[in-house]
DNA sequence: ACCGGATCTGACCGATCGGTCAGACCCTGA
DNA sequence: TCAGGGTCTGACCGATCGGTCAGATCCGGT
């Protein structure tokens, strides 16, 4: 059988994917050259171009997984109300910054250039709805200002304690997202 | 009298400075060519660089004055200890952080990239002073990631709230802060 | 009328960017 | 043995980057 089917992916082509992320986290994707990127793996750039389309492709697969997080995430929280989708969002996104945290951290800053890409553009009507869920729906300055300062807080944190394990990140960053949202317990 | 000792800036040298803060908070410092600035403006590249030595000096040019009260509040936390230098620390870091909005926001990103720069390096040890003083002096780490969580999400957020005015802002950034970092009030 | 400094510009430079392409080097199946 | 697909590379492309430079223009002082 063609049990081939499901492995579009060689070694090289893992190792470039891993050392793009190591990449961009450290310089950012504008910052970040294909030749950076092939050095670090030992291999040629044009090795680069015949696994990745171009350098947005690449970019599009490193992060296809988180944004299918982010888009279940998404629906989940549709399918609650008041207080039930503030916690199932904050549990949510949280759960998805610890897991995806080097793919998180490099979109910082260059967040609303790279939305621009046709890729991406649905995602920031899921931010927004990430903010309204966070500030519990509310369209007091006051709330929509604390939810994005813990969104934006969490999204850029994540990825400084590359050194500490899931499971004591993750309850750590809920732990301040409640105290700051006022997430009734 | 020579009363324009104090002003070695011409109004083109300004108009520059703006523009230049304006494009750098969209497309951040990398993603902004000196073209880009000189066409916001209205004259040549080449007139950039005869009012800035470089690039790298406009941005420091640009960054002067939050670096500056940066430092100031660096030294006055110094002299206090602490839940009283954690309480001077969150004032004062959203004040800086209010005032100079588009300035903080443009470093978003690409900070671990631009503090390479000799002008910049102090910059990471007052940073890191200042997650201290956050975490009220703590070295546990959930206190530490509530305290770059804040730190983070308000240096994030001030860039997003352009339109609301620094009266209403602020006391919305503190109140989040204290609740997130459960200052002693 | 002339000069000197400040301001500004077009033309140009070397470097690097993302991307293309023809071909070399495997390895496998016929 | 050979054909063919997958993998990889050096050489090359046009565009753009930050930066340099000689010179044009303007303007106030003498």
């Amino acid at each position: 059988m063609l049990e081939d089917m499901a492995r579009p992916t060689t070694a090289t082509h893992d190792e470039l994917l891993a050392a793009a992320a190591r990449r961009f986290g450290v310089t950012g994707y504008k910052g970040t050259s294909l030749q950076d990127i092939a050095r670090e793996v030992g291999c040629s750039k044009a090795t680069v171009l015949y696994h990745f389309a171009s350098k947005d492709a690449l970019l599009c697969e490193l992060m296809a997984p988180a944004i299918t997080m982010l888009e279940e995430l998404d629906a989940r929280i549709a399918a609650h109300t008041g207080a039930g989708a503030q916690r199932v969002a904050a549990d949510g996104f949280v759960d998805l910054a610890v897991r995806f945290r080097r793919e998180i951290a490099l979109l910082r800053g260059e967040f609303p250039d790279l939305l621009q890409q046709p890729a991406f553009t649905h995602i920031q009507q899921i931010s927004e709805r990430l903010v309204a869920a966070f500030a519990g729906f509310s369209d007091r300055p006051e709330a929509r200002v604390a939810a994005l300062v813990v969104l934006a807080g969490i999204a850029e944190t994540c990825g400084e304690f590359l050194d500490i394990p899931d499971e004591q990140l993750r309850p750590a960053l809920l732990a301040v997202a409640y105290r700051a949202l006022e997430v009734t317990t």
